[in-house]
DNA sequence: CGAATTTGACCTGCGC
DNA sequence: GCGCAGGTCAAATTCG
């Protein structure tokens, strides 16, 4: 009960990862960036490619001419609406390879299990680098959040089958004593699937990123073997059932791991090229998210470099639907993250990361397990 | 007062 | 079947 307030506020860096649908029981995969020079440790499982991630260094991030504007259009891209997914062809994109055949739908490592999020979440483990310093962003306020509650129950449904959705709430609204009870009734029986996953992993003080879109915290859980709890975030916009998750690793602390879960049904709604006065600008409160101007900015490009040097990211498709995870598991916040770090010159080492993980051939994958 | 967060309870899936 | 852990709900609480 003793809230807060400073929950509020809101996020800095990015962190993304992989995503999956688990379809049935399907985890994550484990992922390990080891130590200092971004050397994943190789893994035997699939017999996959290996790379170096000691080699993948950042080149210098092009001048970003308007933040907020080059953003938007990205989220507007790529992000706007899953649908969009499909013709979003930035070919430096991040989303570019979960979508093209590059079967970098599973970045695997081996790793010591300690992750935020056992068996569903990866783990980075970096040399240490400047978290941001100050994170004063904005929160993503100011959605319904008794819609967003709604689809909360919704999603329950969703997972089911969404021609369930009229007659659970018909149920829901006979019998508010019982809403448990029913969730439990409809779910039953019914193989669970989650929406496509994408996770993003920054260094970064702040748990909470923001990435565009309207969150809404739902819920909190310890994790096991973490001192830091994870978060459930939910998108406040009425029927998008995206769901976003906030975890610490707790191995570095200065990690945060972000799952995003779904496709946004609908813009962001940070309004393209707000310049000073959009929602956009929440995004860039913090001052090392930002670039405020030209004279700051190699100093915060290097501080998101670092950032982004020991982020990664991975996609942690089921292990049944690996192959078809490139189109339709890009979620519309990852894009919007993906864009984010596109627009400033960014991505591409995120990029870089992903691929220099241990790529699962889907086969490979399949036959792991 | 509306919106967002907190937090304990509850539910589900999974491993043993 | 039981227990554990992850995930979600929703009342209470807090904030702007």
């Amino acid at each position: 009960m003793a809230r807060s307030g400073g929950e509020r506020r809101a996020n800095s860096a990015f962190t993304m990862a992989g995503g999956s649908s688990g379809g049935g029981g399907g985890d994550l995969e484990e992922i390990l960036m080891q130590g200092s020079g971004f050397s994943f440790s190789g893994t035997a499982g699939g017999g996959g490619i290996y790379y170096d991630m000691q080699q993948m260094m950042l080149p210098p991030p092009p001048p970003q001419s308007g933040f907020g504007g080059g953003f938007m259009e990205l989220l507007d891209a790529s992000g706007g609406c899953g649908a969009d997914f499909g013709g979003y062809s930035a070919p430096s994109s991040l989303f570019d390879l979960f979508q093209t055949p590059f079967p970098a739908a599973t970045v695997q490592l081996d790793l010591p299990m300690s992750s935020p999020a056992a068996g569903e979440s990866s783990e980075v483990v970096n040399n240490p680098t400047t978290p941001n310093s100050s994170i004063s962003s904005s929160s993503n306020e100011g959605g319904n959040s008794k819609k967003s509650s709604k689809d909360g129950k919704n999603r329950l449904k969703e997972d089911g089958g969404e021609e369930e959705e009229e007659e659970q709430d018909e149920e829901k609204n006979t019998n508010n004593s019982s809403k448990k009870q029913l969730k439990a009734k409809k779910t039953k029986g019914q193989k669970k699937q989650r929406e496509p996953r994408f996770a993003f992993m920054t260094k970064s003080e702040v748990d909470h990123l923001d990435d565009g879109y309207r969150w809404r915290k739902y819920g909190q859980k310890a994790v096991k073997n973490s001192p830091y709890p994870r978060s459930y975030y939910r998108c406040t916009s009425a029927g998008c059932g995206v769901k976003k998750r906030v975890e610490r690793s707790s191995d570095d602390t200065s990690i945060v791991v972000t799952t995003y879960e779904g496709q946004h049904t609908h813009p962001s709604p940070i309004t393209p090229r707000s310049g000073s006065g959009g929602g956009i600008r929440h995004l860039f409160a913090d001052p090392l998210n930002i670039l405020p101007s030209y004279h700051h900015y190699n100093q915060h490009i290097h501080q998101q470099q670092q950032q982004l040097q020991n982020a990664y990211m991975y996609n942690s498709t089921p292990s049944h639907n690996i192959t078809t995870t490139t189109t339709t598991s890009a979620t519309s916040a990852a894009a919007a993250a993906s864009s984010f770090l596109r627009d400033n010159g960014l991505l591409q080492d995120m990029v870089t990361c992903q691929m220099t993980g241990k790529v699962v051939e889907p086969k490979e994958e399949e036959q792991r397990l």
